[in-house]
DNA sequence: ATCATTGCAAACACTTTGCATACGC
DNA sequence: GCGTATGCAAAGTGTTTGCAATGAT
Protein backbone atom coordinates (compact mmCIF):
# COMPACT_ATOMS: atom_id res chain seq x y z
CA UNK A 1 0.00 0.00 0.00
CA UNK A 2 1.69 3.43 -1.37
CA UNK A 3 2.34 5.98 1.41
CA UNK A 4 2.38 8.38 -0.99
CA UNK A 5 -1.19 7.84 -2.18
CA UNK A 6 -2.21 7.07 1.30
CA UNK A 7 -1.25 10.62 2.02
CA UNK A 8 -2.70 12.43 -1.23
CA UNK A 9 -5.94 10.61 -0.58
CA UNK A 10 -5.99 11.99 3.34
CA UNK A 11 -5.10 15.10 1.75
CA UNK A 12 -8.42 15.32 0.01
CA UNK A 13 -10.18 14.69 2.69
CA UNK A 14 -10.91 10.76 1.74
CA UNK A 15 -10.01 7.71 4.04
CA UNK A 16 -7.64 5.97 2.25
CA UNK A 17 -9.14 1.99 2.60
CA UNK A 18 -6.92 -0.55 0.98
CA UNK A 19 -9.12 -0.67 -1.96
CA UNK A 20 -9.34 3.26 -2.55
CA UNK A 21 -5.70 3.24 -2.61
CA UNK A 22 -5.43 -0.03 -5.18
CA UNK A 23 -8.12 2.05 -7.38
CA UNK A 24 -6.36 4.98 -7.29
CA UNK A 25 -2.94 3.66 -7.94
CA UNK A 26 -4.07 1.82 -11.13
CA UNK A 27 -5.60 4.99 -12.48
CA UNK A 28 -2.14 6.69 -12.27
CA UNK A 29 -0.18 3.64 -13.34
CA UNK A 30 -2.48 2.79 -16.49
CA UNK A 31 -1.91 5.46 -19.36
CA UNK A 32 -5.28 4.46 -21.29
CA UNK A 33 -8.04 6.15 -19.15
CA UNK A 34 -10.06 2.63 -18.25
CA UNK A 35 -13.10 2.67 -17.79
CA UNK A 36 -14.34 1.03 -14.55
CA UNK A 37 -14.79 -2.54 -15.66
CA UNK A 38 -11.14 -1.98 -16.80
CA UNK A 39 -10.23 -1.52 -13.28
CA UNK A 40 -12.90 -3.73 -11.85
CA UNK A 41 -11.24 -6.67 -13.94
CA UNK A 42 -7.72 -5.78 -13.38
CA UNK A 43 -7.84 -5.97 -9.90
CA UNK A 44 -9.68 -9.11 -9.67
CA UNK A 45 -7.57 -10.70 -11.73
CA UNK A 46 -4.68 -9.14 -9.14
CA UNK A 47 -6.59 -11.01 -6.28
CA UNK A 48 -8.19 -7.92 -4.87
CA UNK A 49 -11.85 -9.30 -5.38
CA UNK A 50 -14.39 -6.34 -5.06
CA UNK A 51 -17.23 -5.18 -6.62
CA UNK A 52 -18.12 -3.18 -9.49
CA UNK A 53 -20.35 -1.01 -7.22
CA UNK A 54 -17.03 -0.47 -5.11
CA UNK A 55 -15.15 0.88 -7.83
CA UNK A 56 -18.18 3.09 -9.09
CA UNK A 57 -18.45 4.51 -5.65
CA UNK A 58 -14.60 4.98 -5.64
CA UNK A 59 -14.40 6.73 -8.66
CA UNK A 60 -17.88 9.12 -7.85
CA UNK A 61 -15.66 9.74 -5.03
CA UNK A 62 -12.99 10.43 -6.54
CA UNK A 63 -14.44 13.10 -9.34
CA UNK A 64 -16.42 15.15 -6.07
CA UNK A 65 -13.20 15.01 -4.30
CA UNK A 66 -11.50 16.50 -7.81
CA UNK A 67 -8.77 13.61 -7.16
CA UNK A 68 -9.57 12.75 -10.65
CA UNK A 69 -11.56 14.20 -13.76
CA UNK A 70 -13.98 13.10 -16.12
CA UNK A 71 -12.80 12.11 -19.78
CA UNK A 72 -15.46 13.37 -21.98
CA UNK A 73 -14.34 10.97 -24.83
CA UNK A 74 -16.62 7.80 -25.25
CA UNK A 75 -19.81 8.60 -25.27
CA UNK A 76 -21.36 4.95 -23.09
CA UNK A 77 -18.81 4.80 -20.14
CA UNK A 78 -17.17 6.75 -18.42
CA UNK A 79 -13.53 7.05 -18.31
CA UNK A 80 -11.19 9.34 -16.27
CA UNK A 81 -7.60 11.05 -15.85
CA UNK A 82 -5.73 10.93 -12.55
CA UNK A 83 -3.40 13.20 -14.29
CA UNK A 84 -3.97 16.93 -13.18
CA UNK A 85 -1.73 18.11 -16.46
CA UNK A 86 -3.85 20.16 -18.79
CA UNK A 87 -4.03 18.01 -21.87
CA UNK A 88 -6.19 16.38 -24.93
CA UNK A 89 -7.65 13.21 -25.00
CA UNK A 90 -7.61 11.65 -28.94
CA UNK A 91 -9.66 8.49 -28.89
CA UNK A 92 -9.39 5.71 -31.82
CA UNK A 93 -12.46 4.45 -33.45
CA UNK A 94 -10.81 1.07 -34.35
CA UNK A 95 -8.88 -0.35 -31.27
CA UNK A 96 -10.76 2.45 -28.95
CA UNK A 97 -7.72 3.56 -26.96
CA UNK A 98 -7.41 6.59 -25.69
CA UNK A 99 -4.41 8.38 -26.38
CA UNK A 100 -3.41 11.89 -24.01
CA UNK A 101 -2.67 14.82 -26.95
CA UNK A 102 0.09 17.64 -25.77
CA UNK A 103 -2.31 20.88 -27.11
CA UNK A 104 -1.21 24.49 -25.78
CA UNK A 105 -4.13 25.99 -22.99
CA UNK A 106 -6.85 27.27 -25.41
CA UNK A 107 -7.98 30.73 -25.06
CA UNK A 108 -11.75 31.79 -24.69
CA UNK A 109 -13.22 34.58 -26.84
CA UNK A 110 -16.75 35.43 -25.70
CA UNK A 111 -17.21 32.61 -22.93
CA UNK A 112 -15.93 35.02 -19.89
CA UNK A 113 -19.61 35.11 -18.70
CA UNK A 114 -19.55 31.89 -17.46
CA UNK A 115 -17.51 30.44 -14.38
CA UNK A 116 -15.65 28.08 -16.08
CA UNK A 117 -14.45 24.90 -13.62
CA UNK A 118 -13.42 22.20 -16.19
CA UNK A 119 -12.30 22.01 -19.73
CA UNK A 120 -12.04 18.92 -21.98
CA UNK A 121 -10.72 18.48 -25.23
CA UNK A 122 -10.92 15.71 -27.14
CA UNK A 123 -10.50 14.15 -30.53
CA UNK A 124 -11.51 10.82 -32.59
CA UNK A 125 -10.08 9.24 -35.54
CA UNK A 126 -8.08 6.44 -35.96
CA UNK A 127 -4.90 6.26 -34.64
CA UNK A 128 -1.20 5.73 -36.16
CA UNK A 129 -1.06 2.46 -34.94
CA UNK A 130 -4.61 1.05 -36.74
CA UNK A 131 -3.48 2.90 -39.91
CA UNK A 132 -0.54 1.40 -40.30
CA UNK A 133 -2.41 -1.74 -39.95
CA UNK A 134 -5.54 -1.11 -41.69
CA UNK A 135 -7.74 -2.21 -39.50
CA UNK A 136 -10.49 0.71 -40.64
CA UNK A 137 -10.17 2.98 -43.73
CA UNK B 1 -42.65 19.82 -45.00
CA UNK B 2 -39.29 21.62 -45.12
CA UNK B 3 -37.85 21.50 -48.85
CA UNK B 4 -34.34 22.36 -47.98
CA UNK B 5 -34.64 19.33 -45.46
CA UNK B 6 -36.09 16.91 -47.32
CA UNK B 7 -33.30 17.92 -49.93
CA UNK B 8 -30.59 17.87 -47.53
CA UNK B 9 -31.51 14.74 -46.28
CA UNK B 10 -31.46 12.99 -49.54
CA UNK B 11 -27.92 14.71 -50.43
CA UNK B 12 -27.05 12.50 -47.39
CA UNK B 13 -28.61 9.27 -48.91
CA UNK B 14 -31.12 9.87 -46.23
CA UNK B 15 -34.53 8.96 -47.04
CA UNK B 16 -36.55 12.03 -45.87
CA UNK B 17 -39.36 10.43 -44.05
CA UNK B 18 -41.43 13.16 -42.25
CA UNK B 19 -40.23 12.30 -38.81
CA UNK B 20 -36.72 11.99 -39.92
CA UNK B 21 -37.44 15.97 -41.39
CA UNK B 22 -38.97 16.58 -38.01
CA UNK B 23 -36.14 15.53 -35.77
CA UNK B 24 -34.06 16.90 -38.32
CA UNK B 25 -35.54 20.38 -38.23
CA UNK B 26 -35.98 20.60 -34.23
CA UNK B 27 -32.40 19.90 -33.82
CA UNK B 28 -31.40 22.79 -36.52
CA UNK B 29 -34.17 25.00 -34.57
CA UNK B 30 -33.23 24.69 -30.82
CA UNK B 31 -30.02 26.45 -29.92
CA UNK B 32 -29.52 23.58 -26.50
CA UNK B 33 -28.86 20.56 -27.98
CA UNK B 34 -31.43 18.27 -26.97
CA UNK B 35 -31.41 14.87 -25.49
CA UNK B 36 -33.42 12.31 -26.70
CA UNK B 37 -35.98 12.46 -24.51
CA UNK B 38 -36.14 16.78 -25.20
CA UNK B 39 -36.91 15.64 -29.01
CA UNK B 40 -39.24 12.80 -28.27
CA UNK B 41 -40.87 15.05 -25.73
CA UNK B 42 -41.22 18.37 -27.53
CA UNK B 43 -42.22 16.49 -30.87
CA UNK B 44 -44.90 14.71 -28.78
CA UNK B 45 -46.69 17.56 -27.79
CA UNK B 46 -46.90 19.21 -31.42
CA UNK B 47 -49.08 15.71 -32.12
CA UNK B 48 -46.34 14.07 -33.93
CA UNK B 49 -46.56 10.89 -31.26
CA UNK B 50 -43.99 8.89 -32.41
CA UNK B 51 -41.39 6.26 -30.38
CA UNK B 52 -38.71 7.01 -28.38
CA UNK B 53 -37.04 3.84 -30.78
CA UNK B 54 -37.79 6.87 -34.42
CA UNK B 55 -35.51 9.07 -32.02
CA UNK B 56 -32.98 6.59 -31.43
CA UNK B 57 -32.84 5.33 -34.85
CA UNK B 58 -33.29 8.65 -36.54
CA UNK B 59 -29.97 10.30 -34.73
CA UNK B 60 -28.05 7.01 -35.00
CA UNK B 61 -28.47 7.30 -38.88
CA UNK B 62 -27.68 10.95 -38.77
CA UNK B 63 -24.70 10.58 -37.05
CA UNK B 64 -23.47 7.92 -39.24
CA UNK B 65 -24.10 9.56 -42.06
CA UNK B 66 -22.57 12.74 -40.46
CA UNK B 67 -25.20 15.18 -40.83
CA UNK B 68 -24.99 15.70 -37.37
CA UNK B 69 -21.98 15.18 -34.50
CA UNK B 70 -22.44 14.25 -30.62
CA UNK B 71 -21.53 16.72 -28.04
CA UNK B 72 -19.57 15.32 -26.07
CA UNK B 73 -20.11 17.26 -22.52
CA UNK B 74 -22.80 15.83 -20.69
CA UNK B 75 -21.45 12.27 -19.68
CA UNK B 76 -25.10 10.18 -19.45
CA UNK B 77 -27.26 11.47 -21.99
CA UNK B 78 -25.97 11.89 -26.11
CA UNK B 79 -26.84 15.42 -27.34
CA UNK B 80 -26.14 16.41 -30.91
CA UNK B 81 -24.76 19.32 -32.57
CA UNK B 82 -26.21 19.83 -35.91
CA UNK B 83 -24.56 23.11 -36.45
CA UNK B 84 -21.53 22.34 -38.98
CA UNK B 85 -19.52 25.89 -37.89
CA UNK B 86 -16.44 24.86 -35.38
CA UNK B 87 -17.06 26.19 -31.55
CA UNK B 88 -17.22 24.74 -28.30
CA UNK B 89 -19.69 23.80 -25.68
CA UNK B 90 -19.92 24.46 -22.31
CA UNK B 91 -22.26 22.76 -20.18
CA UNK B 92 -24.04 24.72 -16.76
CA UNK B 93 -23.53 22.41 -13.32
CA UNK B 94 -26.62 23.81 -11.90
CA UNK B 95 -29.18 24.27 -14.55
CA UNK B 96 -27.71 21.28 -16.83
CA UNK B 97 -28.32 23.67 -20.07
CA UNK B 98 -25.77 23.41 -22.70
CA UNK B 99 -24.08 26.61 -24.63
CA UNK B 100 -22.26 27.23 -27.43
CA UNK B 101 -18.85 28.90 -26.71
CA UNK B 102 -16.89 30.98 -29.62
CA UNK B 103 -13.07 29.65 -29.82
CA UNK B 104 -10.94 29.56 -32.22
CA UNK B 105 -9.72 26.69 -34.23
CA UNK B 106 -7.12 24.65 -32.02
CA UNK B 107 -3.42 23.63 -33.10
CA UNK B 108 -2.40 20.65 -32.18
CA UNK B 109 1.29 20.34 -31.21
CA UNK B 110 2.21 16.34 -31.39
CA UNK B 111 -1.26 14.90 -32.77
CA UNK B 112 -0.29 14.34 -36.22
CA UNK B 113 0.65 10.51 -36.20
CA UNK B 114 -2.96 10.04 -35.56
CA UNK B 115 -5.53 10.58 -38.15
CA UNK B 116 -8.22 13.25 -36.23
CA UNK B 117 -11.54 13.15 -37.79
CA UNK B 118 -13.35 14.75 -35.05
CA UNK B 119 -12.58 17.77 -32.87
CA UNK B 120 -14.53 18.09 -29.45
CA UNK B 121 -14.16 21.05 -27.10
CA UNK B 122 -16.13 21.42 -23.48
CA UNK B 123 -16.24 23.35 -20.63
CA UNK B 124 -18.21 23.27 -17.60
CA UNK B 125 -19.15 25.31 -14.76
CA UNK B 126 -21.83 27.53 -13.82
CA UNK B 127 -23.47 29.39 -16.17
CA UNK B 128 -23.85 33.20 -15.74
CA UNK B 129 -27.95 32.88 -15.22
CA UNK B 130 -27.30 30.68 -12.31
CA UNK B 131 -24.27 32.56 -10.84
CA UNK B 132 -26.62 35.58 -10.61
CA UNK B 133 -29.48 33.55 -9.02
CA UNK B 134 -26.85 31.68 -6.92
CA UNK B 135 -28.40 28.18 -7.67
CA UNK B 136 -25.26 26.92 -6.58
CA UNK B 137 -22.36 27.96 -5.39
C1' DA C 1 -18.69 -0.64 20.20
C1' DT C 2 -19.03 2.50 16.75
C1' DC C 3 -18.72 4.28 12.44
C1' DA C 4 -17.30 3.93 7.63
C1' DT C 5 -16.52 0.88 3.73
C1' DT C 6 -17.60 -3.08 1.08
C1' DG C 7 -20.30 -6.50 -1.63
C1' DC C 8 -24.27 -8.18 -3.46
C1' DA C 9 -28.42 -7.76 -5.83
C1' DA C 10 -32.03 -5.08 -7.15
C1' DA C 11 -33.32 -0.85 -9.13
C1' DC C 12 -32.47 2.72 -12.51
C1' DA C 13 -31.55 5.38 -16.65
C1' DC C 14 -30.37 5.40 -21.22
C1' DT C 15 -29.99 2.95 -25.60
C1' DT C 16 -30.67 -0.85 -28.89
C1' DT C 17 -33.19 -4.55 -31.04
C1' DG C 18 -37.01 -7.81 -32.82
C1' DC C 19 -41.04 -8.05 -34.73
C1' DA C 20 -45.60 -6.73 -36.21
C1' DT C 21 -48.05 -2.71 -38.15
C1' DA C 22 -48.42 1.15 -41.16
C1' DC C 23 -46.79 4.07 -44.78
C1' DG C 24 -45.05 5.57 -49.46
C1' DC C 25 -43.95 4.64 -54.08
C1' DG D 1 -47.87 -5.17 -53.42
C1' DC D 2 -43.16 -4.36 -51.90
C1' DG D 3 -39.73 -2.30 -49.37
C1' DT D 4 -38.81 0.78 -45.83
C1' DA D 5 -39.90 3.41 -41.57
C1' DT D 6 -42.36 3.31 -37.32
C1' DG D 7 -43.99 1.92 -32.72
C1' DC D 8 -44.10 -0.93 -28.99
C1' DA D 9 -42.14 -3.73 -25.67
C1' DA D 10 -38.45 -6.43 -24.33
C1' DA D 11 -33.65 -6.90 -23.85
C1' DG D 12 -29.11 -4.86 -23.19
C1' DT D 13 -25.58 -1.91 -21.10
C1' DG D 14 -23.73 1.13 -17.84
C1' DT D 15 -24.53 3.23 -13.30
C1' DT D 16 -26.64 3.94 -8.69
C1' DT D 17 -28.70 2.54 -4.42
C1' DG D 18 -30.40 -0.17 -0.14
C1' DC D 19 -29.05 -3.04 3.08
C1' DA D 20 -26.59 -6.51 5.49
C1' DA D 21 -21.87 -7.94 6.46
C1' DT D 22 -17.31 -6.78 7.13
C1' DG D 23 -13.35 -4.00 8.64
C1' DA D 24 -10.88 -0.37 11.16
C1' DT D 25 -10.06 2.47 15.22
Amino acid sequence: MKHDTVELLKAHGINPSSQRVRIYDYLVASKDHPSVDDIFLALQKEGHLFSRATVYNTVKLFLEKHLIRPVKVASNEMRFDASHSFHGHFRCEACDKIFDIPIEELSLDGATEHQIQETNVSFSGICAECLKKGKDD
